[in-house]
This record gives C-alpha cells, sequence and structure tokens, in this order.
DNA sequence: GCTGGGGGCTGTAGCGGCTACAGGGTCAAG
DNA sequence: CTTGACCCTGTAGCCGCTACAGCCCCCAGC
C-alpha cells in the first residue's frame, strides 16, 4: 500500500501521482519521454519519485489538455508560464487561436448533425432495397 | 494525359478515379489494403484498373465517410447495401448512433468553446505574471 | 527466511485513418 | 530515345495515448 506510506508527504510514486492528477500512468511516462514532464528523481530501486512541483506542472498540462490544446502548444504554454515578464497576448494568441479550432469544428459539426438528423428520418421501417439512406449514400 | 485517352470510358486508372471520387490516391490503395475496396484487375504493366461498380462503391465510401461514419461501420453499410431483403431499421440504427455520437461530440466542444471564451476575455494586455489565462491552468 | 501480490521498470507495438516518402517500373508524346 | 507524368510496392510517420511482455522491487504475513 502506498497511502500513508511515504517518508516525506510531498514525495510520491508515479502511481499516487496518477491519481491525484487524473492522469493515466502510462500517459506520465509518455509526457516524460517527449520531454513534456521533466525527468523524475529515482529512489534506490529505480522507482521515479514526484515532488509538489511535478504535481503542478502535471495538473497545468491536464488542464490545458481539458481545454483541446495540442502538446505541442502545452508545451509552449509551459514555457511561457516560466516566463512571466513576456507579454500575456502571447498566450491570448494561442487561446484564440484554439478558439477559432473548436468553431471550426463546432460549425463542421452541426452541419453533420443536421446531415444525420435528415437522414435517420427518412426510414419508413420497410426494407434495404427501399431504404432512403443507403440510397442517399449511393452515386 | 488520361482524359479522353482510356480505350473504354468506363475503365479508368487510379488517378482518374481519385479525381473522379475526390479520394487521394494513398487512400484508395489503403481501402484496398485494408479490404473496403476490393482488389481491382490489372493491366499489362501492372497498373490497377478500375470499373463502374468501383467508381460506385468508392463514393459510396466517400459519402458515408464524409458524415462522419468511422471505417468499420462504412464496412457494415456497405455489406448492408448489397442485402436488399434485410430490414432497413438495421442501418437505421448505425445512423442514430452515429447521430448520438456526434451530439455528444457537439455538447462536449460546446463546453469547450464556453470555457475558451470566457479565457480569451479575461486578457487585459499585462505580462504573464498578471496572465489569468495560465493563472487559471495553474493549480 | 519465504511467498504472494501489488506496485514499478523498460521497450515495443497497436489504435484510426490516413499521408509521405524511397526506389523502382510503365507509358505516351515529342 | 528521352522526358516527364503516372503508376507500383513497401515501409515509416502523424497524434496522443494505451496495452502489452517480461522483468524488478517492496512490504505484509506466516
Amino acid at each position: 500500500m502506498n497511502g500513508g506510506c511515504t517518508n516525506d508527504d510531498a514525495s510520491l510514486t508515479i502511481g499516487t501521482l496518477g491519481k491525484r492528477t487524473g492522469v493515466n500512468i502510462e500517459t506520465i511516462r509518455y509526457y516524460e519521454r517527449i520531454g513534456l514532464l521533466p525527468e523524475a528523481a529515482r529512489s534506490a530501486g529505480n522507482y521515479r519519485v514526484y515532488g509538489p512541483a511535478h504535481v503542478r506542472r502535471l495538473v497545468f498540462i491536464r488542464k490545458a489538455r481539458d481545454l483541446g490544446f495540442p502538446l505541442e502548444v502545452v508545451r509552449a504554454l509551459l514555457e511561457l508560464s516560466d516566463q512571466p515578464d513576456r507579454p500575456c497576448a502571447v498566450v491570448d494568441h494561442l487561446v484564440e487561436e484554439q478558439l477559432a479550432e473548436v468553431e471550426r469544428k463546432l460549425s463542421d459539426l452541426h452541419r453533420l448533425r443536421d446531415e444525420l438528423d435528415r437522414l435517420a428520418h427518412q426510414c419508413r421501417g420497410g426494407s434495404i432495397s427501399e431504404c432512403r439512406i443507403i440510397e442517399a449514400l449511393s452515386p
């Protein structure tokens, strides 16, 4: 068991970090591999050991991912958050871009929904030979 | 050049098929590889030769893909379209499922959009140290 | 001391749905 | 005969994980 067994309240194993941040263990290792999360220190038995800074960084990443930012943009956001003197406008721009991307996807999906809706209401319960849906897909 | 140069109006090379259906050549070969499109006959020079049936099938696939159906569902739809006696309800069910999926994505994206919108309007043009966006991502 | 079970480690392969090469062959026009 | 557009195969890459296989480590209980 791990809960309550850590010597130091502030140092966690990967499993505990995962539970605390809601990020899958494999994903955490993946983030380390691609350099999004700095390499963790290792225990005597070669276990990764995480501190509060890792927790903060990983939560940051998760929140950004939840907002749909691609990993490369998350990487940029992390770097920016380490440079407090740069203008906020840089960050704002990334958010605007992401917003535009989401709105593009939204309008695509709206069109798709309408199309599918139209199709779905054409079923009259016969056999496929009279199926308007198949008909609509056929040239 | 290929346009008008085919011996048989009804037999096309992969490039012509691609242009006619709006599907990338590599994608057509990919569909063949995964068994979505039947293997084409071959010319003396080992070129794929397509007939009207291929065109029809590929257009069907493209339309279904445009509606967002995953390839495995497209495969099912194709099989159904070859079985005219089965009930249309089977097809209708696949459409309903896809519709539900699209609506799920839509509502996810709506939430995302609102969140990003909220964030985007918080920029007051200062430096990152006062940036509400970075703040919102930090724990 | 010995065992069992729950963690952890590395490295690699797979998902979906393409897309992009490299390194060759084919074909028709000039 | 050469040029250049097209085609062929096979393989690797994209994104963002996820899922193994095959090992090691650690602690509790007996």
